[in-house]
DNA sequence: ACGGAGATCTTCT
DNA sequence: GAAGATCTCCGTT
């Protein structure tokens, strides 16, 4: 399957996340492809979301959101966890999509020794899940997701049709205020076992 | 099945 | 110094 380009990313944020539902997500480990189908995101959008870290201005964790769309933006939260977004939007505009739950098609011996001890159904429901069991952390910050050579990349797939596709308000945020609480900017597939709750 | 709390550390105020 | 785009464990029901 083709690689999604930079133009694909270079538009609003709630439109690629929306399009990343049924694309799939691919790592490169030891040569070998680990992959899922994206059946969960949330958008992140510019400087005016107050729920999004791209919000007021740039800092040293943000930097990569308000760079080129089409980029890795990986950051690390609660002391322990990993999570990955899509940057998208014109440079500057700071709006990345959260990867938030992939369904295991390739790779998936790796991705249960990245996951010790877990049922397949744990692997990957989850934003923080997901970075584990593609081993994705630190390290992939900034790599370019259009580009093979960092060993991750997104693949076109097949599009999902509307009345597969549910949508609602945004989870895990705290205390962000109306009304970017209950904007609904968390896409996923209608019954995929592998969305998280 | 469900709910509460701890883990653990980076980032920004 | 406090909060965080989460997960897991352990308690009770």
């Amino acid at each position: 399957m083709p690689i999604l380009t930079r133009e694909f990313y270079t538009r609003p944020a709630t439109t690629v996340a929306r399009e990343l539902l049924g694309a799939l997500l691919v790592r490169e480990i030891d040569g070998q492809r680990v992959s899922g189908l994206i059946v969960e995101t949330e958008a992140y959008t510019g400087l005016d979301d107050m729920a999004s870290h791209g919000r007021k201005r740039r800092t040293p964790r943000n930097t990569v959101m308000y760079g080129a769309p089409g980029h890795a933006y990986v950051y690390f939260t609660y002391g322990m966890h990993w999570l990955l977004n899509a940057v998208c939007e014109p440079e500057d505009q700071p709006a990345a999509v959260l990867l938030r739950a992939i369904d295991p098609q390739e790779g998936q011996t790796i991705m249960a020794a990245n996951r010790p001890g877990r049922p397949p159904r744990e692997w990957t429901s989850g934003p923080a899940r997901l970075a584990k069991a593609l081993a994705v952390a630190r390290d992939q910050n900034g790599l370019d997701l259009t580009d093979q050579g960092g060993g991750l990349w997104i693949e076109a797939g097949s599009p999902v049709p509307d009345e597969q596709m549910r949508t609602g308000p945004r989870i895990g945020l705290g205390s962000v205020v109306e009304p970017w609480l209950s904007m609904p900017w968390r896409f996923w597939i209608a019954d995929n076992p592998f969305v998280s709750r």
